[in-house]
DNA sequence: GCTCCGATTATCT
DNA sequence: GATAATCGGAGCG
């Protein structure tokens, strides 16, 4: 899926991102997975056939997207954790930042193509979402179709050999902390839009006040 | 560059 | 009732 492009006209805006970070959960048997607790009104999308856009709302305020992969039932998936917006900038920029943005000039980068900031605008997964408009309404909507408002195109050209690298899965602990963080996260090396790699944290439980 | 921390709610135990 | 496949801003170096 790397080098992929994923096309979105949600909304009527085109949004096109050339895909730079990915992560694999491989169902039932991967404890960071969502479908390792068995099939639930959330994840049933993961259990369908492959091809799917399994969305689903964390952390109170961000959307994530998988694109669904094994056969039906096996709830295999992969995070599309980051990605390289190569067309629809503006219709980009005005989702992660707001309508203010192309006209805000203090903000850096704005009103210019190719700064910094435009290059990160896809980079993590929850800002990949936003930045191509996915939403829980979207769950389940096969993204391998011509007719949806969200597909996905294999590589102009595969990776180069050596550009494919891989780490540990990003904020994946579960059962046995840190034993199930196998190398599945697989990104372009040198892209901008690659997220920048954290830890997962244990949060401590910080003593009540009052 | 780094670490810490709050935002904000669906989902599951 | 706790936590989450996260993010960005503050504070520090």
């Amino acid at each position: 899926m790397l080098g992929a492009v994923l096309t979105s006209t949600i909304g009527g805006e085109i949004v096109v991102v050339r895909l730079t970070e990915v992560e694999a959960y491989d169902g039932a048997l991967d404890p960071g997975s969502h479908a390792y607790r068995g099939r639930t009104p959330r994840n049933a999308t993961m259990f369908g056939p492959p091809g799917l856009i399994y969305v689903y709302f964390t952390y109170g305020m961000h959307f994530c997207a998988n694109v669904v992969c094994g056969p039906q039932g096996s709830a295999h998936a992969v995070l599309l954790r980051g990605g390289e917006v190569v067309d629809g900038l503006a219709a980009a920029r005005t989702r992660r930042y707001g309508a203010n943005e192309l006209t805000d000039e203090r903000s850096p980068g704005t009103g210019r193509t190719g700064g910094a900031r435009d290059r990160r605008l896809a980079s993590g997964p929850a800002n990949l979402a936003k930045a191509v408009g996915l939403t829980t309404l979207h769950n389940g909507i096969d993204i391998t179709a011509g007719d949806s408002c969200v597909w996905i195109e294999p590589p102009l050209s595969p990776p180069q050999a050596g550009m494919v690298q891989t780490g540990p899965r990003v904020g994946v602990g579960g059962p046995g902390g840190d034993a199930h963080t196998f190398p599945w996260r697989f990104w372009l090396g040198g892209e901008a839009s690659v997220s920048t790699y954290r830890p997962a944290v244990t949060r401590v439980r910080r003593p009540r006040t009052r």
